[in-house]
DNA sequence: CTGTTAGCGCGTTCAC
DNA sequence: GTGAACGCGCTAACAG
């Protein structure tokens, strides 16, 4: 191993002028600068970041907690969270947490002991219920899950409007028994049902609301126990994520129905498969890139200036009418 | 900060000791491992990691470097590695060199400066096709490309034999004109290719084969133009990947085509939405978790026998026949 | 079984 | 503008 010593010695200086140097501190001539970058080249030096951040004690990795990589939506998150980190010098430590309370607690404290300059974190109910800023060590940005009331930075989607939105457009359609599968431990389904309520009620509407986990194989269960409850056929089912989008459709499929034939459909999240099914499904769509990339420029403020205002940045749904959502009587593709 | 010399003055010990328990080393009394814990309790002690990995000099972290994350093969095989990692008290860096070899320089070079314990690489073409393990400071588990004399671990699935039973099928359905759309870029593609090539000359048949990039935005390009080139539609259409499959299908509706009536379809890897598009679609499934766990056990005994001889673990594709590649006067669903 | 102590490689004073 | 020297927190070698 070459050490930074060896660096000063091959270039006829001290450890200190090729710290310096290193670090891009002012007050070096040019002439030192360039002797040290030729030995750091010659010798291919490479500083020990163990050492570094031992005396140092800071640290150019950030954390991302998502709470379920298998989600489109987290990876699309995730790689602007990295493109703008590695933009800024900074490496991403990314830990899928898989909506696990015991994993979320785990990584957290891992990123302690890592001593991570700050973290993204998609964070389950229960720590989003008794959330406090103090509890961490380093500073954190929420990301797609946030109340009202939390006090913290955040970037989110406005969830209430963006359920209303697409289920009033269900309404308009012509669509009256409305069913919503929702994530019920997140408090962004929550949010989401909150807005399907508030549309159904400004119609004079009954809901119909499923509680379930929310994973395409908990969906598609959840569905099936549904059809299988012999009751009448909503008009329409919204799903509150993609990933509850997708369990439905599977249940539809296994049970034979269409859509918008038999029951309408729509959902949130544009994942490319919503666009290959016959007829192309209705969704809500967000803008994950922009949300990734508010959340680490977020993060990056706060690490600047620790003691600025929490500010919270709400991003607005994109509504893409296909022909999934149509009322039974004016199909189209 | 609370020090191990903090610890150590509580519990009435030398940092020895309770360096030794912490490290669950042998050689102490149980009354000490007591006191020290019950100390390490009451303070909160969490050990500094860079001080530890400064001076032993080794780590507890692996890397896992992914092609590109957008992908679900590598999402489930870094599930897979997580899984095993995490219950053997190793962390994992999950890195995503988006089939860039600079971004892939870029990450083993950070892995180099992490001074990680060992890494789960899908490499680029270039970087296989000058492979040596003398290249790198830590041991190095190739997943899913891998050169047949290339002389390092791997686990990878019989590409050859793959692709070959899936036209094979497509032939036996008794299509004829059989396309085959592939990543060029990696050595899976390019051994696809060969299994397709082999399974066409073994019915006297010839290929029809587009070379591109491995993603859905490059393969339904490619297949529009292939579309706008004007000549009679092939029998069938064969996918190296799953992101090229579902860019084919993208295409394929733009174009308002449909499967298998048109043109049959079959690819790779078992994707959820490849069973809700009506008919679902003919693949062959990848074994995703068992292709990770192999690797991350591969590499933890390397690391624990670093000697040992160069083992290339081969695993078998499921052939899932579904309703996109039957014969266009046998349609099912 | 337990304690003392050197030093991992680096950043950062403080002299010069 | 540059160099000498201390110590970050920990592990491991050695002494007892």
């Amino acid at each position: 191993m070459v050490r930074i010593l060896d660096v000063a010695k091959h270039a006829g200086l001290s450890v200190a002028s090729v710290s310096r140097v290193l670090a891009g501190l002012p007050g070096v001539s040019e002439a030192t600068r360039e002797r040290v970058m030729a030995s750091v080249e010659a010798l291919g030096y490479r500083p020990n970041l163990a050492a570094r951040r031992l005396r140092s004690r800071r640290t150019d990795t950030l954390g991302l907690i998502v709470s379920d990589i298998r989600n489109p939506y987290f990876v699309e998150v995730g790689r602007a969270v990295e493109d703008v980190a590695y933009a800024h010098g900074m490496r991403v430590m990314l830990c899928n947490a898989d909506e696990d309370p015991e994993k979320e607690r785990f990584y957290l404290d891992m990123m302690r002991d890592e001593n991570v300059a700050g973290v993204i974190l998609s964070p389950t109910l229960s720590l989003l219920a008794r959330y406090r800023p103090a509890d961490f060590p380093f500073p954190v940005v929420l990301v797609d899950r946030c109340e009202n009331d939390t006090p913290a930075d955040a970037v989110v989607l406005d969830n209430v409007d963006a359920a209303q939105r697409l289920v009033r457009h269900l309404i308009d359609a012509g669509h009256r028994r409305i069913a919503f599968f929702y994530g019920a431990a997140s408090a962004t389904g929550r949010q989401r049902l909150q807005g399907y309520q508030e549309a159904l009620a400004g119609a004079g509407l009954a809901p119909i609301a499923q509680a379930l986990k929310p994973t395409a194989d908990e969906a598609q269960a959840a569905m099936r126990r549904f059809l299988q409850g012999g009751g009448a056929l909503p008009d329409a089912v919204v799903a509150s994520s993609g990933l509850i989008l997708l369990g439905l459709v599977q249940a539809l499929r296994e049970a034979e129905l269409r859509f918008p034939d038999d029951v309408a459909l729509a959902g949130f999240d544009d994942m490319p498969w919503t666009r290959v099914v016959t007829p192309a499904i209705t969704v809500m769509a967000q803008p994950t890139y922009d949300i990734g990339r508010s959340a680490i420029e977020r993060l990056l403020a706060r690490i600047a200036q620790p003691e600025q205002a929490v500010h919270r940045i709400v991003l607005r749904g994109e509504l893409l009418v296909r022909g999934s959502s149509a009322a039974s009587n004016t199909k189209t593709v």
